[in-house]
DNA sequence: GGGGAGAGATGCCGC
DNA sequence: GCGGCATTTCTCCCC
C-alpha cells in the first residue's frame, strides 16, 4: 500500500515526463467509444506507456479488460466520484473494507482520445503500488513459424507443393487479391497456393476460391488450380475444397530460429518436452 | 532500481503464494511453442497472474510482445545465461551501461506450459521494480454496443429490418450455421439477418451467403432472403450483396449503458465530445 | 483513411 | 477436444 498523495504525485510526474507508469489500484472503470462499458469495483493493474497506450488488467485472464490506443492523453486529479455510491458491498469485497474505502481520498484518472472519440474514466479508491520510470527498449521481436515463413519455404523448395511446380512470385498484392505463392505446374496451368500456419478451415477455402475466381475472370483463362497448404485441415474445409476441385497439401511451417542459434540452445533444456517433428 | 536478491525473493514468494506479480526488468527473451521468437535486450514490464497468465510488455504498443496462457507454471533462479554474450551494445543501450550489466547478478525466469508445449525463458540483468500482492477482483465487465446487442434490438423492434418482419429466434446454432436473427416477411419468405457492429465487408456477405445456401439446401426451399444489418458497408461488399440479390439495412448497435445510468452520468463531462447520433 | 489479411490472435459457446 | 464466430480485436501493408 502506498499513500494516495504520494501515488498521485508519482503518476502526475510520470505523465508530465512521458515515462512508463505501472500501478495497482482498487477502482471502478467507465468506458465510452466504439462501445461502452462499466466495470464495478475491484483491484486492477494499470500500464500507461509513453506512446499513450493504456492497459487495464484484472488479476486473471490474458486480455486487458479496458484499454486505450496509442495517442491517448491522461489527466489525474482529486475529485468527486460519480453520483452513485461506491461500496465494498457491491464489489463483493470484505465488509471490513467499507470503512477503509469511505475514508480513502478520492482520485479520478481520465484518459481521452479525441480523434478516435474514446474515453475512459477510472475512479480510484486507493493504490497498491506505483512505479514510474524511463524504460528503454529499442529491440524488435524476431518471430519464426509464421505463414510468411511457410511461403518462403515453398519458394525455396517448390517440390513441397509438387514435382515440377515452378513458383513465380510470393505475396502477390494484385487487384485479384493477395496470393501467398503463385506459379505454374508442368502442364502450364496456373497454380495459386494459399498457406495457413495452423489448421485450415472453410474460410481459408473461401479465400482461395475468391482468388482463383478473380484470376480466371481477370485473365480470361480457365486453367487455374487452387492449392491449400497447411499442417491440418478441418473435415468441412476438406469437403468444400474437394467439391470445388481444389487440392490440399500437408505442409508444416518451419520453426527453430536458425538465425539465432544462441537463443535456440538457450532453450535446450526445454527440448526434451518438444514434439519430435 | 531494486536489489536483485530482494527482487528474486519477492517474486519467488509471489509464485509460491499465487499472488499477482508485476515487475520491470532489463532482459532478453526466448519463446518456443506454436512459433518461436527471440527478443534482444531491453526494458520490459512483466505481469504474472494467479491463474498462470504471463504478459510481457515493451514500453510501447498495445499488445504483449510475449505471453503465456493461463495454466502456465513459473520458476525463477540464479543461473548462467545462454552461451552468447549479452552486451549493452547489441541492445543499443548506452555504452556506460556495459559495466553495470556485466556486474549484475544473473537471473533466469522460466515459464512453461507442458500441455500446450509452450515455453518462455527470460534472462534478467536487473530489476526496475517488483510488486507482488493478493489482488482481489470478482467484478465482470458490462459491455454494450456489441453485435449481440444489435440482434437484441432487432428482436425487440423488428421494423428496423422492415414492416411486418416477424423474427422467430436469435443466434440459431444449427448445422446450417450461426444466424443472428431468423424470421419471416409478410409474404412468408424466410429472412436471415446477419448483424455487424461496425462496417460490413465482403466476408460478412460471404458468411450470410453460406447461411442462406445451407438453409435452402437443408429445407429444400428457395424463398430465403439474406439481409445484412450494419452501420456502414464497404462498396465491394455492397456490390457483392446486390449481385447475389441480398439486401442491406443501415442499423447502428445500441450504446449508452441504460442499465447503468450511474456510469453514464459519470462520463457526462465527456459527452460534449461525443457525436450526436 | 479504407480495404484486405494475418495473428504464437483470444474468448465464448456448443457439440 | 474441435468448430464456428465475435472482438472496443490489433497489426501490417498497400492503394
Amino acid at each position: 500500500m502506498i499513500r494516495v498523495e504520494e501515488a498521485v504525485e508519482k503518476i502526475k510526474q510520470g505523465i508530465r515526463l512521458g515515462e512508463s507508469i505501472i500501478f495497482g489500484a482498487l477502482c471502478q472503470i467507465s468506458y465510452s467509444g466504439r462501445a461502452e462499458s462499466y466495470l464495478p469495483l475491484g483491484d486492477r493493474i494499470f500500464i500507461i506507456k509513453p506512446d499513450g497506450t493504456f492497459l487495464v488488467h484484472q488479476p486473471s485472464g490474458a486480455n486487458p479488460v479496458n484499454y486505450m490506443k496509442a495517442g491517448s492523453s491522461y489527466e489525474i486529479r482529486y475529485g468527486l466520484h460519480s453520483n452513485y455510491e461506491v461500496t465494498a458491498q457491491n464489489a463483493q469485497h470484505e465488509p471490513g473494507e467499507q470503512q477503509e474505502i469511505n475514508e480513502a481520498k478520492k482520485v479520478v484518472l481520465k484518459s481521452s482520445n479525441i480523434p478516435l472519440k474514446e474515453f475512459i474514466e477510472v475512479d480510484i479508491l486507493y493504490f497498491h503500488f506505483v512505479y514510474s520510470g524511463n524504460l528503454k527498449d529499442s529491440a524488435k521481436i524476431q518471430l519464426q513459424g509464421t505463414e510468411k515463413d511457410m511461403s518462403d519455404m515453398i519458394m525455396r523448395n517448390p517440390a513441397l507443393v509438387e514435382h515440377d511446380f515452378k513458383p513465380f512470385s510470393q505475396e502477390e498484392h494484385t487487384k485479384y487479391g493477395f496470393i501467398d505463392v503463385f506459379g505454374t505446374d508442368k502442364k502450364g496451368n496456373i497454380v495459386a497456393v494459399e498457406c495457413k500456419r495452423y489448421s485450415a478451415d472453410f474460410k481459408a477455402v473461401s479465400q482461395l476460391q475468391r482468388y482463383v475466381e478473380r484470376l480466371k475472370k481477370a485473365k480470361g483463362v480457365n486453367n487455374v488450380r487452387g492449392v491449400l497448404a497447411s499442417p491440418k485441415i478441418s473435415p468441412n474445409a476438406l469437403a468444400m475444397l474437394e467439391e470445388i476441385g481444389f487440392e490440399w497439401r500437408s505442409i508444416t511451417p518451419p520453426k527453430y530460429l536458425e538465425k539465432f542459434n544462441a537463443a535456440q540452445t538457450n532453450l535446450s533444456d526445454f527440448s526434451e518436452n518438444l514434439p519430435e517433428n
